[in-house]
DNA sequence: GAGTTTTATTGAAAGTCATTCGATTACGTT
DNA sequence: AACGTAATCGAATGACTTTCAATAAAACTC
């Protein structure tokens, strides 16, 4: 009742378990933690800080996930559509992290390798360094919108009011149904992406646009 | 100390507070809304169903923002790109409640005007049924994951480990400080999606890519 | 205008959560 | 064998959301 013969705990441990109460109850609480590690809540304490850090481990696992997968000695679209497609099964394979990671704070030096080798193949591939860091970070964000529309309940074809929006409607009833609606939205979005990117880096830039933004200066 | 001679709520003071409140305090909490209005908190659920109704009537507020700045009689790509930077815009002015809302579990009659807007101006443009959903959804989930990063704090250039990832230290000093980086990367993304779908719409498209999906069938 | 019903508030209370701390007991080391 | 350390528990604290009975004013009815 005191100490264990052996530890009832260790951070894998709570990580992964956490891991699993997120991805089968939505959210995370240390008593529901606690409880499917058949331990007492304060317990948790003696290997983790707190839920906070909880969550900076889940990030993390995620992120590790996210480097090995990817592969970027390849053209540079190549590795951008592979990196972003592994980086949204991560999230994908664990539903119900996606909003934990949305509302903690992160400061911590997570992803800096990948960015290194995404900065290193869009330079080689010619992108401009004033603009290397937007196309990482747009396609980041892309990224992780994308994996909150996958938790978001989609828009319900029988939920629209067909007098008031009928093509919406239509549209709607043209749209594949369940985790493949969000899916095909992904792959439209990455295909425009990678599309507009192509764009940006082989299209005519003026002699005066090479100084400034190239892009942004039409805002 | 009962009843007031004159009402101390609304539903609409209870919301602009609310949003206040977010914006100040960056969370939303009863007793600190209650007390914003100088009101216990439970005279609040006279008015509320509870803290969840709250954040939908300021999502509802955000999205009456979007609606009426929004103008879709122009040609489709003006009319998509003035409706992400409204959209943008409407978070930025209160920053506090993205994470609210990425949080907030949404089952209500959402944007079915502004989507019908979207779809009719998109179909006339030329796009397919089949494809305008998710040409719509990713230009939102790429605004809502534009508008996450907007209150994620930045990559540091001193947080950078310069001998581990050099290149990555380099792109980050030309990128812009602040609130403009955020926008840089925005815009560069809005313009590259942009960019994309009008490859899509103009590109050549085989015979036998009518029938499917033109675009996902890569995956 | 008197009586009744409705409405807007309060204060107390229940239930949940994250976190802290002292007590308990086993382990590891000397 | 003794002592310091480590891992757990239980109780307690303070914050939060929500419910509910009590209260008093307003609004309605006749």
């Amino acid at each position: 009742m005191a100490r264990p013969r052996t530890p009832l705990l260790d951070r894998q441990r709570i990580v992964q378990t956490a891991l699993r109460l997120v991805d089968e109850a939505g959210d995370l609480t240390m008593p529901a933690l606690a409880g499917a590690l058949k331990v007492s809540p304060s317990a948790l304490y003696h290997h983790v800080t707190g839920r906070a850090e909880i969550v900076a481990l889940m990030r993390a696992e995620l992120v590790r996930v996210i480097g090995e997968r990817s592969l970027w000695d390849r053209p540079w679209d190549d590795a951008l559509r592979g990196w972003a497609r592994a980086y949204r099964e991560a999230f994908a394979a664990h539903p119900g992290i996606i909003r934990l990671l949305a509302t903690a704070p992160l400061a911590e030096p997570f992803m800096h390798e990948v960015y290194e080798r995404a900065v290193v193949t869009l330079e080689a591939a010619g992108f401009a360094r004033e603009e290397v860091m937007g196309v990482i970070t747009a396609l980041e964000s892309f990224i992780l919108g994308s994996a909150l529309d996958l938790v978001a309940p989609a828009v319900m074809v029988d939920a629209v009011d067909r007098a008031a929006t009928p093509r919406l409607a239509d549209a709607l009833a043209a749209v594949p149904a369940g985790r493949h609606r969000a899916d095909q939205a992904f792959e439209v979005g990455l295909a425009a992406l990678i599309a507009g990117y192509r764009v940006l880096l082989t299209g005519d830039r003026g002699p005066g646009a090479v100084a400034g933004h190239p892009i942004s200066d039409q805002a």
